[in-house]
DNA sequence: TCAATCCGTATGTCCGGACAATCGGACCGC
DNA sequence: GCGGTCCGATTGTCCGGACATACGGATTGA
């Protein structure tokens, strides 16, 4: 197959990286196609001219991602399945953008409160403490898609409702230098109360999908919580899972 | 802090792998702290009589977990996330299992047919050949939770009614020896319609959560499809994500 | 013909070392 | 007091090698 690899050791980008890059586009495009073994490590390493733990190191990456699949004794593989979209954490915002959906969002509220008991919970602020709140609906094709309703700690970031309405609170945040790490997630659904039919464009009583998240950053702080309410004719969560090994 | 740390180099289990559950183990019940720093890599390999590469790999095996967070020129730092369980490709039947749940199990319908366009399309076989067709309903504490439909192709497994009722579809395909990779999820919700309503004891019209999900093997083939109506009021998906980095 | 065994091959694990990049605090000069 | 610089500490990257382990096919035997 002769696979067009190569390194550039004057880069600074490791060169396991550059690795991955090139063989997960290798993937992406079609050179690799489904199925095929991908040559053993070792004259793979010879090849480049890498040592075998930085091969690894590369393939291992992919592996994680779920693009590829080892074998002992048989080799390495490029995974079969379709779609390989891996599960992140991401943005409502990004989502729809990466959709081609371009969003629209208008700031209803965005102001500062005292915390509410779950709200400080999820925070771990002080009940009664201040912190930013904000509620916003998001919009596509010009109508109604969610309404979002997001809890930060004070201090954190300054929510200027012109950028939030041009782009997406995680955006704003890794912008602020925030690195985030994890999200704790929970979906539901629920019938729609009087004022959330309004606000989303439904009758009271129809189906919503609801999410709840706790995001937090690398030292384990909470950054935000948010209680979410969706149109689920207009929007549902898809994601793939991996199991890990 | 003194961890009690050590390894048996008889045993078959891997090193990194048994130290890397050692450093859960002790995460877990406190022994480290969140916030904590876990020591240099080197004078920890030097400690346990291990290479720093083997311990390196323990340490990054957790932080895949997100459990640690790995700092240049700081040290390896325990997390402060109070929930820690990451997010795993498992059933519902496990889910409920370790809830404490013990969930009931009964299968209306084992079937073969012929699959229909979005069965075929899923699973890659040809539209009207033979499919696997199970229909179960999932009670707790004597009530229907979710009504579960899946689809599975031919000569994969053969489905035991009892067994089915014992236990989880996906212990089912790993007893017989199939690898799970990854699984492609969609969650969403609508209005029963007067046959789900009947069958979950809900009003016809209430809102449901609905899941479709095809699952692959680690060959990319496409093992089973299904989808899935969930009382709200009764059971809801939570789960953490990461950042993949 | 079929089953058990052998063996080549590829990944899995582990070692010991080297240098680079980055973080944070200490030190120093202004 | 304040700011910039230096430096120690720690992880990040990379190397080259060694042996263990498991898979699959070929060989061998019944």
């Amino acid at each position: 197959m002769a696979l067009d690899l190569s390194v550039d050791r004057s880069s600074p980008v490791p060169l396991y990286f550059q690795l991955a890059q090139q063989l997960e586009a290798s993937i992406e495009h079609g050179a690799l196609t489904p199925g095929s073994l991908l040559g053993n490590e070792i004259e793979l390493a010879a090849r480049l001219g890498l040592s075998r733990p930085t091969v690894r190191q590369a393939i291992q990456s992919l592996v994680d991602k779920g693009l590829l699949v080892r074998r002992r004794g048989v080799g390495t593989q490029v995974v079969h399945s379709k779609v390989r979209r891996p599960l992140e954490l991401s943005s409502l915002f990004d989502d729809l953008e990466a959709a081609g959906q371009r969003p629209a969002t208008k700031v209803l509220v965005n102001t500062v409160v005292p915390a509410a008991a779950e709200v400080a919970a999820a925070l771990g602020v002080a009940e009664e403490s201040d912190v930013h709140r904000v509620e916003r609906l998001r919009l596509t094709h010009g109508e109604p898609m969610a309404y979002m309703c997001n809890y930060l700690p004070p201090g954190l970031l300054d929510l200027d409702t012109g950028q939030l309405e041009a782009t997406g609170l995680y955006r704003l945040m890794r912008a602020a230098g925030i690195t985030l790490h994890s999200a704790r997630q929970t979906i539901g659904a629920r019938a729609a109360t009087d004022g959330e039919a309004e606000r989303l464009g439904e009758d009271a009583g129809a189906p919503l999908l609801t999410m709840e998240r706790t995001t937090f950053d690398d030292t384990g702080r909470a950054v935000e919580f948010g209680t979410h309410t969706y149109r689920p004719s207009r929007y549902s969560f898809e994601f793939q899972l991996l199991v890990r090994s």
